[in-house]
DNA sequence: GGCCTTATGTTGACGATGGACACATTATCG
DNA sequence: CGATAATGTGTCCATCGTCAACATAAGGCC
């Protein structure tokens, strides 16, 4: 007889982490809950507890997916145009850019997580090192994320918003705006 | 006889926005909760709805308070000092940073809070103007509050740690290796 | 094939929270 | 002194995260 198909998903854990993306955009990492992601997934309240141990973790998963995202999207580029595919990244995934970055998460519980998270730093440690001209690379490289990911935050929570109205182009002219301290002084 | 002195609180208000200052450093923006507020100020669960129409507005008003505060930190520095102190104040409140700087609040719904979190960046603003050598300053103011935003975020949530003893100085190196294009070019 | 172990879902419960509503108490001001 | 507004209280509800006990399915071993 046709066995009671539904009740062993099969496929639970990603299509949790799927709908857990979608639901993000949506409803922001606040108030995404667990249980309204079940109910998506056609699943009793507790089922995602067999794959996560902690509505944290679920979150950790999404946010070590999204740092992943973000090295992909930084790869393809160089130079000044990272930096702008970086605010770029955080523009298009707003939520997504919430919870990796908005202190939500401890990330000292979820060894997976900091090491997706450091990822992309240690790519841009070693494209400023590579470049000889700069006096201090890695304080370079430290600045340099400092101000795309400080302009990422700001646009998103429209602190610029007054003089804003393409928030790229506006990203890309206040990136060219700086310069890092050459060895020639 | 004596009258159940204690109905009125009497100064419920300001009560609540010292212990909701107090519980916000202990606890996080997010864990933060009107009963626990409530019972420090010794006052029913729903007393603060008189004084408060959503949780949502007590984190305003403790945020704009801390905007003010910032402000104040602010106002006494110039030039880099001012990107350290900045650095400094969110250091040195780290959760209050990131109730004002976190994406939890919809500063729409709140104008006192937009208003008191848009006069430090006039300041910032102002002083950039001043200075007669910077090519397009409200780029460059742009970048310096970018600059100091993104890094007082990373050294709070911990993602330039391995390198950092002293996030102090270490953001005081940072924004050093930093200069804004000139006039000259 | 039949059985046992283990992975996976389900049901039901608990405590906490934000919030709505009706009601009690006190201040204020005519 | 008495009406009216301001401030607190009590009760109630929906939602949530999480725990514990139970049900079902899958896979290996005989």
């Amino acid at each position: 007889m046709c066995p009671m198909s539904t009740y062993h998903h099969g496929d639970l854990r990603p299509t949790l982490l799927r709908a857990g993306q979608a639901l993000l955009e949506k409803a922001g990492p606040d108030t995404l809950s667990l249980r309204e992601l079940a109910r998506r997934a056609g699943v009793s309240h507790n089922a995602p507890y067999r794959h996560f141990s902690d509505r944290e973790a679920l979150l950790a998963a999404l946010a070590a997916d999204g740092f992943r995202r973000l090295g992909e999207a930084l790869a393809t580029t160089s130079g000044r145009e990272t930096g702008l595919a970086y605010v770029r990244f955080a523009l298009e995934h707003p939520q997504l850019f919430r919870l990796m970055f908005g202190g939500r998460l401890r990330f000292s519980r979820h060894p997976a997580l900091s090491e997706a998270a450091a990822q992309p730093y240690q790519a841009l440690l070693a494209a400023f090192r590579a470049q000889p001209a700069i006096a201090d690379p890695d304080k370079a490289a430290a600045a340099a994320w400092a101000l795309v990911h400080g302009l990422a935050h700001l646009l998103l929570d429209g602190h610029l918003a007054r003089q804003v109205s393409d928030p790229s182009a506006f990203a890309a002219e206040v990136i060219g705006a700086v310069r890092f301290a050459s060895r020639a002084g």
